[in-house]
DNA sequence: GAAGGTGTCCTCCCTAAGGAGGAGAAGAGT
DNA sequence: ACTCTTCTCCTCCTTAGGGAGGACACCTTC
């Protein structure tokens, strides 16, 4: 393990609470984000303990440059305030946990055993702000449809879907077998339906909604 | 706290378990999720433990329920299989925490605190998989976009990205105060350079690589 | 100063797309 | 039986979008 805090008190206390723990070992002590991202290069510790406010480099790029190396290294970030913006940033950053400093030592401890196993570690507070933030960005699988699409038919739908793929009519008719009329016909219903002017708009729609999603495709 | 499952084994286990908390109380057993809900409103536990799978009403829309009406209950899920897609439905329902039923006693009796103390607790393999799709839901600056998008002109880039909002040539002229005509150039060589065939699939590829994202409209 | 890249703009041309309006067949509901 | 909805297909018409090809101005870079 390698301990990563610019101030020298919080590293001793760390060391006293983890040195009763035969299994963990402290192999090194980092007092910048430079400094950690070379020594965890170095010592490939199974965990690094990184504050996220350090002189020279901050815990969450340096974590980021930790990842990207693709050492097998965990990140388990500390923090005195558990601010969303580090917390996300550190996410994006590719960090296993977060914990709040004034976690008790028992918890200190297993949240480390659980990343060095390669799973994932959120305070509770932190969990909270983090879930109810993700709730709001995560499209809804089981919610229907905004209003506007349950107005359509099955086929008017499904000709959407098709439409969203980028194909024309012409190739959304031979994928349906039906004439590129008919499909024209469903766009058009669609379109008015929806109150869009094109098929570009509605396939802005069908993302916006979630009709269809990145990656699904 | 209330129980919610429809398994009379499992409710039978989590009784012995908690039975020896003395300030854990079970003031209901539910056997579906109609009846959670009911039960939820009417004794206000502090805590229901919900299992997801369920006759009648599954345990997310039952979870969504009782979070609307505003309850002072919070819900904690519990799953067999830690399957994404329940929790993340569960997530948007308004869950406060998600457990894989397989916990140790201890644990599950410290998430069920933690969750009466209106903090969060998702069970570390669930956690660690939330947060790598959390991850990449978030816009990453420091990814680059993948070859393609990176052979464009700042100005292609742009054209595209008001193209993706389901503008005209004409009203993208209009928003970026240059000539319809450079517009259409612009288009253009963005479209050969991508090699797509027209708008419609440039806004597919815009959503597909995260030049823009749902949301962000 | 020449060359390459970028951004701006033009004309000429052609086609896919979309609107209007109509129509027949099959099924569900009254 | 009758109506409503949905799906299917048609014609006629207009236009936004896209390809080809060229032009000019402004940068850097060599």
């Amino acid at each position: 393990m390698l301990l990563a805090d610019d101030q020298q008190l919080l590293r001793t206390g760390f060391k006293l609470v983890l040195g009763t723990e035969p299994d963990l070992d402290i192999v090194g002590e980092a007092t910048d984000g430079a400094e950690a991202v070379e020594m965890a290069r170095r010592l490939l510790p199974d965990v690094v303990l990184m504050d996220v406010r350090m002189p020279r480099r901050d815990g969450v790029t340096a974590t980021r440059d930790i990842v990207a190396q693709k050492l097998p290294v965990r990140v388990l970030i500390l923090t005195t305030f558990d601010l969303d913006d580090y917390v996300v940033g550190a996410l994006r950053a590719g960090a296993s946990g977060f914990l709040a400093k004034d976690v008790p030592a028992e918890e200190l401890v297993a949240a480390i055993r659980t990343v060095a196993a390669g799973e994932a570690v959120v305070g509770p507070r932190i969990l909270k702000r983090l879930l109810d933030r993700f709730a709001t960005l995560l499209p809804d699988p089981a919610a229907e449809f905004p209003n506007q699409l349950a107005s359509l038919t099955d086929r008017e739908r499904e000709v959407l879907i098709q439409v969203a793929k980028g194909l024309s009519n012409a190739e959304i008719a031979a994928a349906l077998t039906v004439s590129e009329t008919t499909v024209k016909t469903h766009v058009g219903h669609m379109l008015t339906k929806l109150g869009l002017r094109d098929r570009v708009q509605a396939v802005v729609l069908a993302y916006e909604t979630g009709l269809v999603r990145p990656g699904s495709a």
